[in-house]
DNA sequence: GATAGCATGTAACGGGTTACATGATTTA
DNA sequence: TAAATCATGTAACCCGTTACATGCTATC
């Protein structure tokens, strides 16, 4: 599990309230993570009780008051243990995959489809990507640590995305040449 | 969820016991999707209770009986119609991004063993599917549908791993220009 | 005699998803 | 006045993981 973890980053990187940290998972740090503001919550009481992250309320004017959280010693040694130890490749799921196979007992057409949606939200994801790599990152010889480490992410990210649309042209080539009459 | 559906079309391909499914999907199956025994043992018993599967006795010399499980009509129509309803795009979780990230607050030499490790699993899986390609489809000119579509999808996990083995090598590149004493 | 493979399960736990719930303020 | 944004939560359900459990057969 890395989402305390991915939570304790971003909160090192910026401290923020649970509501914050949802929307940066939306943002920056959904390009390699997702979490909604429920899981968020949770996880942050959690952290709380187990003494890695310190609450601070903070009251705003016009806004309903917040509670900021931050890193603690314990969240940051807890961090910096995980870093040490092995995790494991990510494994896939891919629902698209299943329906591919599927296809081999059942009508290609609606699948045609559901695959050029789907290349339509990959297309969006990666120039939505781009878009954000042109802001932060102008200029990617004069980085800090911090960022020049984001920018790897992104990287990945943006190749994933790539790779995926590459992919999906080569399905629908496929699905296609199923059938030559469409 | 397309555990059920991926068991629904492996059924379909080939029927067969939850033992033969678990090593289905440590093999081809697993290209795209991965189960335990433990899941597929506790979803064969819902669909069964759903009707969407039904089961047969075998006795076996030599060998535990077993129960051969073959896709029913409800199961078939359910397949049919989950193909015709949309399916969300995979989320990114990587946990090695959310480490990547850490590093900038911590020291970078653990994640560099780390990232070489994932490369050579990822160089591994590659080389497999590679292995897996040649056997099953050695003149892809020659394949009927069932696996023409199997071949589509395979391809897919070699872009996949080639991607993921590029942009590790990019983020090892990344990291060693953070520290050009190692 | 030990290990690997065949075959089927139960139980507990934690994570992710979805729905529901509240209430204030700002903008269209 | 309706919708969007800020802000925090509860509850229920299912899925995936891990550990535990049994028992037989074939091979080393």
């Amino acid at each position: 599990m890395a989402l305390e973890h991915a939570i304790l980053v971003s909160l090192l990187e910026q401290p923020g309230s649970g509501y914050e940290l949802a929307r940066r998972f939306d943002r920056s740090i959904g390009y390699f993570w997702t979490a909604t503001h429920q899981q968020i919550y949770r996880v942050l009481k959690r952290m709380e009780n187990d003494g890695w992250v310190d609450v601070r309320e903070v009251a705003q004017d016009g806004r309903p008051d917040k509670k900021e959280y931050s890193v603690a010693e314990a969240g940051r040694s807890a961090l910096s243990g995980w870093l040490r130890d092995p995790v494991e490749p990510e494994t896939i799921r891919h629902d698209l995959a299943v329906k591919i196979r599927a296809v081999a007992f059942d009508d290609p057409s609606a699948l045609i489809a559901e695959v050029v949606r789907h290349r339509e939200i990959h297309v969006a994801r990666l120039e939505h990507f781009l878009e954000g790599e042109k802001r932060d990152f102008p200029d990617p010889g004069a980085l800090g640590t911090r960022q020049t480490l984001q920018h790897a992410v992104l990287r990945g990210g943006i190749a994933f995305q790539r790779m995926h649309i590459e992919w999906l042209d080569d399905v629908l080539a496929t699905l296609h040449r199923l059938r030559p009459d469409n």
